[in-house]
DNA sequence: ATCAAGTGAGACAGTCATGTCTCAAGAGAT
DNA sequence: ATCTCTTGAGACATGACTGTCTCACTTGAT
Protein backbone atom coordinates (compact mmCIF):
# COMPACT_ATOMS: atom_id res chain seq x y z
CA UNK A 1 0.00 0.00 0.00
CA UNK A 2 2.30 2.80 1.34
CA UNK A 3 5.27 0.82 -0.44
CA UNK A 4 3.43 0.65 -3.68
CA UNK A 5 2.69 4.54 -3.55
CA UNK A 6 6.40 5.66 -2.47
CA UNK A 7 8.11 3.92 -5.04
CA UNK A 8 6.02 5.02 -7.48
CA UNK A 9 6.68 8.69 -6.08
CA UNK A 10 10.13 7.52 -6.69
CA UNK A 11 10.45 6.67 -9.96
CA UNK A 12 8.53 10.12 -11.24
CA UNK A 13 11.37 11.81 -9.29
CA UNK A 14 13.76 9.81 -11.20
CA UNK A 15 11.88 10.88 -14.73
CA UNK A 16 10.30 14.28 -13.66
CA UNK A 17 14.67 15.45 -12.97
CA UNK A 18 15.55 14.36 -16.44
CA UNK A 19 12.23 15.78 -18.07
CA UNK A 20 10.13 18.07 -16.24
CA UNK A 21 7.81 18.36 -18.82
CA UNK A 22 6.91 14.36 -18.92
CA UNK A 23 3.43 13.78 -19.48
CA UNK A 24 1.46 11.26 -16.78
CA UNK A 25 1.73 8.57 -19.28
CA UNK A 26 5.46 8.45 -19.51
CA UNK A 27 5.53 8.70 -15.86
CA UNK A 28 2.99 6.05 -15.38
CA UNK A 29 5.26 3.77 -17.61
CA UNK A 30 8.30 4.43 -15.56
CA UNK A 31 6.32 3.47 -12.57
CA UNK A 32 5.81 -0.14 -15.10
CA UNK A 33 1.56 0.91 -14.15
CA UNK A 34 -0.80 1.90 -16.27
CA UNK A 35 -1.95 5.04 -16.62
CA UNK A 36 -5.21 4.16 -15.23
CA UNK A 37 -3.68 2.97 -11.94
CA UNK A 38 -1.77 5.77 -11.52
CA UNK A 39 -4.57 8.35 -11.96
CA UNK A 40 -6.07 5.88 -9.20
CA UNK A 41 -3.22 6.35 -6.74
CA UNK A 42 -3.02 10.06 -7.25
CA UNK A 43 -5.86 11.86 -8.81
CA UNK A 44 -4.75 14.27 -11.17
CA UNK A 45 -0.74 15.52 -11.80
CA UNK A 46 -1.25 18.41 -9.43
CA UNK A 47 -1.84 15.37 -6.63
CA UNK A 48 1.04 13.55 -7.64
CA UNK A 49 3.71 16.96 -7.52
CA UNK A 50 1.67 17.44 -3.80
CA UNK A 51 2.85 14.11 -2.95
CA UNK A 52 6.21 14.56 -3.86
CA UNK A 53 6.14 17.10 -2.04
CA UNK A 54 5.23 16.22 1.05
CA UNK A 55 7.61 13.35 0.82
CA UNK A 56 10.30 15.58 0.01
CA UNK A 57 9.55 17.53 3.25
CA UNK A 58 9.12 14.30 5.69
CA UNK A 59 12.64 13.41 4.38
CA UNK A 60 13.88 16.48 4.89
CA UNK A 61 12.40 16.84 8.00
CA UNK A 62 13.60 13.67 9.47
CA UNK A 63 17.11 13.73 8.04
CA UNK A 64 17.33 17.52 9.99
CA UNK A 65 15.90 15.60 13.39
CA UNK A 66 18.51 12.71 13.07
CA UNK A 67 21.57 15.07 12.40
CA UNK A 68 20.22 17.23 15.28
CA UNK A 69 21.55 20.25 13.41
CA UNK A 70 20.39 22.55 16.09
CA UNK A 71 23.01 21.38 18.17
CA UNK A 72 26.75 20.57 19.37
CA UNK A 73 29.62 21.44 17.06
CA UNK A 74 28.32 23.26 13.82
CA UNK A 75 30.77 21.71 11.22
CA UNK A 76 30.24 18.25 12.40
CA UNK A 77 26.05 19.16 12.22
CA UNK A 78 27.09 19.82 8.90
CA UNK A 79 28.88 16.10 8.64
CA UNK A 80 25.58 14.67 9.86
CA UNK A 81 23.87 16.41 7.71
CA UNK A 82 25.33 15.15 4.56
CA UNK A 83 24.95 11.57 5.91
CA UNK A 84 21.55 11.97 6.42
CA UNK A 85 20.46 13.92 3.77
CA UNK A 86 22.52 12.30 1.22
CA UNK A 87 20.28 9.09 0.85
CA UNK A 88 17.37 11.51 -0.40
CA UNK A 89 19.81 13.57 -2.26
CA UNK A 90 17.31 12.78 -5.51
CA UNK A 91 14.60 14.15 -3.62
CA UNK A 92 15.40 16.80 -1.73
CA UNK A 93 17.55 18.24 -5.30
CA UNK A 94 14.09 17.98 -7.34
CA UNK A 95 12.05 19.71 -4.65
CA UNK A 96 14.73 22.15 -4.21
CA UNK A 97 15.70 22.77 -7.49
CA UNK A 98 12.46 22.47 -9.24
CA UNK A 99 10.26 24.40 -6.43
CA UNK A 100 9.07 26.70 -9.47
CA UNK A 101 6.97 23.97 -10.21
CA UNK A 102 5.05 23.42 -7.10
CA UNK A 103 1.84 26.07 -7.18
CA UNK A 104 1.36 24.12 -3.52
CA UNK A 105 2.02 27.36 -1.28
CA UNK A 106 1.61 24.93 1.96
CA UNK A 107 4.47 22.67 0.02
CA UNK A 108 6.99 25.53 -0.69
CA UNK A 109 5.94 27.49 2.80
CA UNK A 110 7.11 23.98 4.72
CA UNK A 111 9.92 24.19 2.20
CA UNK A 112 11.37 27.82 3.25
CA UNK A 113 10.93 27.09 7.37
CA UNK A 114 12.85 23.98 6.84
CA UNK A 115 15.50 26.07 4.31
CA UNK A 116 15.80 28.59 7.40
CA UNK A 117 16.56 26.05 9.44
CA UNK A 118 19.38 25.18 7.80
CA UNK A 119 20.33 29.12 7.55
CA UNK A 120 20.04 29.14 11.12
CA UNK A 121 22.43 26.26 11.21
CA UNK A 122 25.27 28.15 9.52
CA UNK A 123 24.33 31.39 11.01
CA UNK A 124 25.15 29.79 14.45
CA UNK A 125 28.35 28.41 12.98
CA UNK A 126 29.20 32.03 12.41
CA UNK A 127 28.44 33.29 15.64
CA UNK A 128 30.70 30.83 16.87
CA UNK A 129 33.67 31.17 14.89
CA UNK A 130 33.26 27.79 12.74
CA UNK A 131 32.24 29.43 9.45
CA UNK A 132 33.45 32.20 7.47
CA UNK A 133 31.44 35.13 7.99
CA UNK A 134 32.61 37.14 4.63
CA UNK A 135 30.09 34.91 3.17
CA UNK A 136 26.09 35.62 4.24
CA UNK A 137 24.48 32.44 6.01
CA UNK A 138 21.77 32.08 3.38
CA UNK A 139 24.20 31.88 0.73
CA UNK A 140 26.22 28.95 2.63
CA UNK A 141 22.83 27.03 3.14
CA UNK A 142 21.75 28.08 -0.88
CA UNK A 143 25.39 26.60 -1.58
CA UNK A 144 24.91 23.74 0.54
CA UNK A 145 21.54 22.99 -1.34
CA UNK A 146 23.05 23.53 -4.63
CA UNK A 147 25.85 21.17 -4.20
CA UNK A 148 23.59 18.87 -2.64
CA UNK A 149 21.65 18.91 -5.67
CA UNK A 150 24.43 18.25 -7.71
CA UNK A 151 25.34 15.34 -6.32
CA UNK A 152 22.26 13.98 -6.72
CA UNK A 153 22.36 14.57 -10.24
CA UNK A 154 26.06 13.20 -10.48
CA UNK A 155 25.31 10.20 -9.16
CA UNK A 156 21.84 9.63 -10.80
CA UNK A 157 23.56 10.38 -14.49
CA UNK A 158 26.71 8.06 -13.25
CA UNK A 159 29.21 10.70 -13.67
CA UNK A 160 29.89 10.32 -9.91
CA UNK A 161 30.07 7.13 -7.84
CA UNK A 162 27.15 6.76 -4.99
CA UNK A 163 30.00 5.75 -2.55
CA UNK A 164 32.21 9.20 -2.75
CA UNK A 165 28.90 11.25 -3.29
CA UNK A 166 29.29 12.46 0.80
CA UNK A 167 33.41 12.75 0.87
CA UNK A 168 32.27 15.31 -2.61
CA UNK A 169 29.80 17.12 -0.99
CA UNK A 170 31.40 17.63 2.51
CA UNK A 171 34.82 18.20 1.42
CA UNK A 172 34.20 20.76 -0.86
CA UNK A 173 31.53 22.49 0.95
CA UNK A 174 32.86 22.68 3.93
CA UNK A 175 36.27 23.54 2.93
CA UNK A 176 35.13 26.70 0.97
CA UNK A 177 32.45 27.25 4.27
CA UNK A 178 34.96 26.56 7.12
CA UNK A 179 36.65 29.94 8.80
CA UNK A 180 40.72 29.61 8.55
CA UNK A 181 43.22 31.66 9.76
CA UNK B 1 18.02 43.95 -35.05
CA UNK B 2 20.30 41.78 -33.28
CA UNK B 3 19.53 43.42 -29.78
CA UNK B 4 16.47 43.25 -30.18
CA UNK B 5 16.61 39.42 -30.78
CA UNK B 6 18.78 39.34 -28.10
CA UNK B 7 16.49 41.26 -25.66
CA UNK B 8 14.06 38.74 -26.36
CA UNK B 9 15.86 35.94 -25.76
CA UNK B 10 17.22 37.02 -22.61
CA UNK B 11 13.89 38.12 -20.64
CA UNK B 12 12.91 34.23 -21.91
CA UNK B 13 15.53 32.93 -20.14
CA UNK B 14 14.43 35.24 -17.25
CA UNK B 15 11.37 33.47 -17.19
CA UNK B 16 11.73 30.02 -18.15
CA UNK B 17 14.42 29.90 -15.48
CA UNK B 18 11.56 30.21 -13.08
CA UNK B 19 9.06 28.76 -15.23
CA UNK B 20 10.71 25.95 -17.48
CA UNK B 21 6.81 25.41 -18.74
CA UNK B 22 6.27 28.51 -19.63
CA UNK B 23 3.97 29.00 -22.84
CA UNK B 24 4.79 31.02 -26.17
CA UNK B 25 2.19 33.18 -24.72
CA UNK B 26 3.94 34.10 -21.27
CA UNK B 27 7.45 34.62 -23.28
CA UNK B 28 5.99 37.13 -25.60
CA UNK B 29 3.95 39.09 -22.68
CA UNK B 30 7.51 38.76 -20.55
CA UNK B 31 9.25 40.01 -23.21
CA UNK B 32 6.85 43.25 -24.02
CA UNK B 33 5.67 41.92 -27.52
CA UNK B 34 2.65 39.80 -29.44
CA UNK B 35 2.36 35.98 -29.43
CA UNK B 36 2.58 36.88 -33.16
CA UNK B 37 5.81 38.88 -33.38
CA UNK B 38 7.58 36.53 -30.98
CA UNK B 39 6.76 33.49 -33.36
CA UNK B 40 7.75 36.12 -36.06
CA UNK B 41 11.15 36.62 -34.53
CA UNK B 42 11.55 32.95 -33.91
CA UNK B 43 9.58 30.69 -35.92
CA UNK B 44 8.28 28.06 -33.17
CA UNK B 45 9.21 27.02 -29.48
CA UNK B 46 12.14 24.48 -30.69
CA UNK B 47 13.70 27.39 -32.50
CA UNK B 48 13.41 29.76 -29.87
CA UNK B 49 15.85 27.17 -27.41
CA UNK B 50 17.89 26.56 -29.78
CA UNK B 51 18.74 30.17 -30.26
CA UNK B 52 18.67 30.59 -26.83
CA UNK B 53 21.25 27.63 -26.34
CA UNK B 54 23.23 29.10 -29.31
CA UNK B 55 23.37 32.32 -27.28
CA UNK B 56 24.47 30.99 -24.17
CA UNK B 57 27.11 28.61 -26.09
CA UNK B 58 28.84 31.63 -27.47
CA UNK B 59 29.03 33.76 -23.89
CA UNK B 60 30.24 30.79 -22.46
CA UNK B 61 32.57 30.51 -24.63
CA UNK B 62 33.89 33.51 -25.04
CA UNK B 63 34.26 33.28 -21.54
CA UNK B 64 36.33 30.62 -21.54
CA UNK B 65 38.28 32.46 -24.10
CA UNK B 66 38.75 35.67 -22.47
CA UNK B 67 39.66 34.08 -18.98
CA UNK B 68 42.38 31.95 -20.88
CA UNK B 69 41.07 29.29 -18.67
CA UNK B 70 44.33 27.22 -20.78
CA UNK B 71 46.90 28.75 -19.27
CA UNK B 72 48.86 30.58 -16.41
CA UNK B 73 48.14 29.85 -12.92
CA UNK B 74 45.08 27.54 -12.74
CA UNK B 75 43.63 28.93 -9.21
CA UNK B 76 43.75 32.69 -10.77
CA UNK B 77 42.42 30.72 -14.01
CA UNK B 78 39.34 30.04 -12.19
CA UNK B 79 39.13 33.73 -10.70
CA UNK B 80 39.05 35.45 -14.56
CA UNK B 81 36.71 32.47 -15.33
CA UNK B 82 34.36 33.38 -12.79
CA UNK B 83 34.75 37.14 -13.32
CA UNK B 84 34.20 36.28 -17.06
CA UNK B 85 30.90 34.27 -16.53
CA UNK B 86 29.49 35.73 -13.93
CA UNK B 87 27.56 38.60 -15.84
CA UNK B 88 25.97 35.62 -17.94
CA UNK B 89 25.45 33.46 -14.61
CA UNK B 90 21.76 33.64 -15.32
CA UNK B 91 22.15 32.45 -19.47
CA UNK B 92 24.93 30.04 -18.43
CA UNK B 93 22.70 28.52 -15.48
CA UNK B 94 19.58 27.95 -17.35
CA UNK B 95 21.60 25.57 -20.62
CA UNK B 96 23.52 24.23 -17.84
CA UNK B 97 20.76 23.26 -15.17
CA UNK B 98 17.97 23.21 -17.93
CA UNK B 99 19.90 20.85 -20.29
CA UNK B 100 17.48 18.38 -20.55
CA UNK B 101 14.88 20.59 -22.00
CA UNK B 102 17.07 20.76 -25.00
CA UNK B 103 16.01 18.39 -27.74
CA UNK B 104 18.77 19.76 -29.99
CA UNK B 105 22.24 17.44 -29.87
CA UNK B 106 23.97 20.05 -31.62
CA UNK B 107 23.27 22.48 -28.74
CA UNK B 108 24.11 19.65 -26.08
CA UNK B 109 27.30 18.28 -27.72
CA UNK B 110 28.29 21.41 -28.29
CA UNK B 111 27.92 22.59 -24.40
CA UNK B 112 29.41 19.28 -23.37
CA UNK B 113 32.64 19.61 -25.37
CA UNK B 114 32.49 23.92 -22.88
CA UNK B 115 32.26 21.75 -19.90
CA UNK B 116 34.90 19.17 -20.84
CA UNK B 117 37.21 22.23 -21.41
CA UNK B 118 36.61 23.01 -17.85
CA UNK B 119 37.23 19.80 -16.59
CA UNK B 120 40.58 19.82 -18.03
CA UNK B 121 41.12 22.95 -16.30
CA UNK B 122 40.69 21.40 -13.29
CA UNK B 123 42.62 18.54 -13.87
CA UNK B 124 45.17 20.42 -14.87
CA UNK B 125 45.28 22.34 -11.59
CA UNK B 126 45.13 18.52 -9.39
CA UNK B 127 48.01 17.32 -12.02
CA UNK B 128 50.06 20.74 -11.11
CA UNK B 129 49.38 20.70 -6.94
CA UNK B 130 47.18 23.46 -7.00
CA UNK B 131 43.74 21.47 -6.67
CA UNK B 132 42.77 18.56 -4.26
CA UNK B 133 42.97 15.28 -6.01
CA UNK B 134 40.86 13.52 -3.46
CA UNK B 135 38.01 14.95 -5.82
CA UNK B 136 37.66 14.04 -9.31
CA UNK B 137 38.07 16.84 -11.67
CA UNK B 138 34.85 15.83 -13.13
CA UNK B 139 32.99 16.95 -9.85
CA UNK B 140 35.09 19.88 -9.29
CA UNK B 141 33.44 21.05 -13.09
CA UNK B 142 30.01 20.32 -12.02
CA UNK B 143 30.19 21.53 -8.36
CA UNK B 144 31.57 24.96 -10.29
CA UNK B 145 28.47 25.39 -12.71
CA UNK B 146 26.56 24.35 -9.98
CA UNK B 147 27.28 27.03 -7.35
CA UNK B 148 27.41 29.15 -10.59
CA UNK B 149 23.76 28.54 -11.25
CA UNK B 150 23.30 29.19 -7.21
CA UNK B 151 24.39 32.59 -7.55
CA UNK B 152 22.78 33.15 -11.16
CA UNK B 153 19.08 32.13 -9.17
CA UNK B 154 20.25 34.12 -6.07
CA UNK B 155 21.40 37.48 -7.88
CA UNK B 156 17.64 36.87 -9.86
CA UNK B 157 15.70 35.97 -6.70
CA UNK B 158 17.59 39.43 -4.58
CA UNK B 159 18.63 36.95 -2.05
CA UNK B 160 22.25 37.58 -2.93
CA UNK B 161 23.55 41.47 -4.03
CA UNK B 162 25.16 41.25 -7.93
CA UNK B 163 28.34 42.91 -6.24
CA UNK B 164 28.62 39.93 -3.73
CA UNK B 165 28.20 37.11 -6.33
CA UNK B 166 31.68 36.68 -7.72
CA UNK B 167 32.90 36.72 -4.00
CA UNK B 168 30.50 34.20 -2.94
CA UNK B 169 31.19 32.12 -5.71
CA UNK B 170 35.17 31.85 -5.68
CA UNK B 171 35.65 31.76 -1.89
CA UNK B 172 33.23 28.94 -1.54
CA UNK B 173 34.56 27.02 -4.52
CA UNK B 174 37.71 27.60 -4.50
CA UNK B 175 38.25 27.39 -0.42
CA UNK B 176 36.88 23.54 -1.14
CA UNK B 177 39.28 23.21 -4.15
CA UNK B 178 42.42 24.19 -3.19
CA UNK B 179 44.50 21.95 -2.35
CA UNK B 180 45.86 22.58 1.34
CA UNK B 181 49.16 21.06 3.68
C1' DA C 1 -0.19 63.87 -47.17
C1' DT C 2 1.11 59.48 -48.77
C1' DC C 3 3.20 55.26 -48.63
C1' DA C 4 5.71 51.25 -46.76
C1' DA C 5 6.98 48.35 -43.11
C1' DG C 6 6.17 46.42 -38.87
C1' DT C 7 3.15 45.36 -34.98
C1' DG C 8 -0.85 43.78 -32.16
C1' DA C 9 -5.25 41.56 -31.72
C1' DG C 10 -8.01 38.04 -32.84
C1' DA C 11 -9.69 33.88 -35.28
C1' DC C 12 -8.77 29.33 -36.80
C1' DA C 13 -7.66 24.38 -37.13
C1' DG C 14 -4.49 20.90 -35.53
C1' DT C 15 -2.17 18.52 -31.92
C1' DC C 16 -1.37 16.76 -27.51
C1' DA C 17 -2.04 15.87 -22.57
C1' DT C 18 -5.48 15.31 -19.34
C1' DG C 19 -9.23 13.31 -16.60
C1' DT C 20 -12.95 10.03 -16.73
C1' DC C 21 -15.17 6.08 -18.03
C1' DT C 22 -16.10 1.16 -19.48
C1' DC C 23 -14.92 -3.46 -20.07
C1' DA C 24 -12.15 -7.52 -20.22
C1' DA C 25 -8.39 -10.10 -18.03
C1' DG C 26 -5.69 -11.56 -14.16
C1' DA C 27 -4.44 -12.44 -9.11
C1' DG C 28 -5.59 -14.01 -4.81
C1' DA C 29 -8.64 -15.78 -1.24
C1' DT C 30 -12.12 -18.99 0.27
C1' DA D 1 -13.91 -23.81 -8.85
C1' DT D 2 -15.88 -19.55 -7.68
C1' DC D 3 -15.92 -15.01 -6.26
C1' DT D 4 -13.93 -10.51 -5.38
C1' DC D 5 -10.74 -7.05 -6.04
C1' DT D 6 -7.40 -4.85 -8.78
C1' DT D 7 -5.29 -3.87 -12.97
C1' DG D 8 -4.54 -2.72 -17.97
C1' DA D 9 -6.17 -1.33 -22.38
C1' DG D 10 -8.75 1.52 -24.86
C1' DA D 11 -12.31 5.06 -25.99
C1' DC D 12 -14.04 9.53 -25.14
C1' DA D 13 -14.73 14.51 -24.41
C1' DT D 14 -12.36 18.44 -22.71
C1' DG D 15 -9.02 21.93 -22.41
C1' DA D 16 -4.58 24.07 -23.40
C1' DC D 17 -0.89 25.21 -26.38
C1' DT D 18 0.78 25.73 -30.90
C1' DG D 19 1.46 27.47 -35.53
C1' DT D 20 -0.67 30.14 -39.14
C1' DC D 21 -3.39 33.51 -41.06
C1' DT D 22 -5.95 37.94 -41.74
C1' DC D 23 -6.87 42.59 -40.82
C1' DA D 24 -6.59 47.06 -38.69
C1' DC D 25 -3.48 50.23 -36.62
C1' DT D 26 0.78 52.71 -35.70
C1' DT D 27 5.22 54.40 -36.87
C1' DG D 28 8.49 56.63 -39.72
C1' DA D 29 10.22 58.17 -44.10
C1' DT D 30 9.59 60.65 -48.36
Amino acid sequence: MATDRESVLLSAVGLLSRQPTAAMDEIARAAGISRATLHRLFPGREALFHEIGTLALERMESALNEAAVDEGDPVEAVRRLADAVIPHAQLVAFISGESRLFDDDAITDAWDRLDARVAALFLRGQQSGAFRIELPASWLSEAFFDLLAGVGWAVQDGRLAHRDSNRALTELFLGGAVRRD
